[in-house]
DNA sequence: GTCTATATCGAGATAGAC
DNA sequence: GTCTATCTCGATATAGAC
């Protein structure tokens, strides 16, 4: 760690993120994060010994970007419901991505789950998944719905994917801020019972 | 039409249909669809210029396909309501494929958005949504909702697209069933106004 | 119309010099 | 650790015999 080699190691991951986000995971070769990271794509076997295990560190990433992101939400408010809110508005705040490329949890998730031979998708693919829904139903936990905890939970991310998933191939900016704002209320009226 | 020709050609949509559902458009190779129908991968240049016009064929062809679901909701009762409840409950007539494959539209479309070079995909990805949206639209004017018509058919569309994802990433039948009941009763709130 | 053989390209992956 | 050169394979696509 803090090593020159795996200050390279990390800039492949960065750039493997982005453009398996913009572009998909099948359809980035490594001629594409060679060319964005600039590092051959030979090197690439000193760090990774497979494209596999290179998507497996993009999602281990993708995992600390969102542990970071629901640490951000706590450290906000103390509010559970505050806490939900503002995870139902993320979308808003990465408005140009998710109108350009959807959800990165969703699509990649959506790509993966028709991989048939590898194993490691199917493993970690819900990794991202689980984090949000788990930090969720501890939000609702402390709302008093830890009965209707896990279905809650399920519903505010069905829903939310769904959304991006319209306002995404509709392009639809007004469409993802009005059912952002549906989502809202929603969630208080689920949630007053 | 009819001539033996369109027999193979119809052969070949039928099997790309399928293979690009269940593995995903840029996972399916020539002779992917080769195997499924016996016929040699050069003769598709017979029919087709591209891969890319197969893949314009197959959207044709689920057009039709949705296009004849439609008529029969049509023929099975003339009240819109029920009408809407039965598109509600279309995914659960394809079980099986929606928790291991997801929604052919919708896990196509999201695979396509991300298809930066061509400008096929852009102009037929949304032919099937649009086809759903607006048979929608037609159902609600008849129940007086002309004026929130393109809202709730959207809001409609994404719901059930957020679900079949959740479900099928999860391969969560419960959950499936759940949801689509949930549906049923907020399509019944929400057009009781 | 149908089939075989082949061209061409880019993918993931490896070997080995430095 | 880093880079170049190369291997192998499978993809789309083409040519041309029958």
């Amino acid at each position: 760690m803090g090593t020159k080699g795996s200050a390279n190691r990390q800039r492949i991951v960065d750039a493997a993120d982005h453009l398996f986000y913009s572009r998909g995971y099948n359809q980035t070769s490594f001629s594409d994060i060679s060319d964005e990271t600039g590092i051959p794509r030979g090197n690439f076997y000193y760090y990774f010994k497979t494209k596999e295990d290179i998507l497996a560190a993009v999602v281990d990433a993708r995992v600390g970007e969102f542990k970071a992101v629901l640490k951000n939400c706590e450290e906000a408010t103390s509010d559970p419901m505050q806490r939900l809110h503002a995870l139902a508005q993320l979308p808003l705040q990465h408005e140009t991505q998710v109108l350009q490329y959807g959800c990165p949890i969703g699509s990649l998730s959506s790509e993966l789950v028709k991989e048939q031979d590898t194993e490691i998708s199917q493993v970690r693919l819900t990794a991202v998944f689980d984090l949000l829904k788990s930090w969720i139903i501890e939000q609702l936990d402390k709302l008093g719905q830890s009965s209707r905890g896990d279905d809650i939970a399920k519903d505010l991310l069905a829903r939310m994917q769904g959304i991006i998933l319209i306002a995404n191939v509709y392009n639809d900016a007004p469409f993802l801020h009005r059912s952002v704002n549906d989502l809202q209320s929603w969630l208080n009226q689920t949630l007053s019972n």
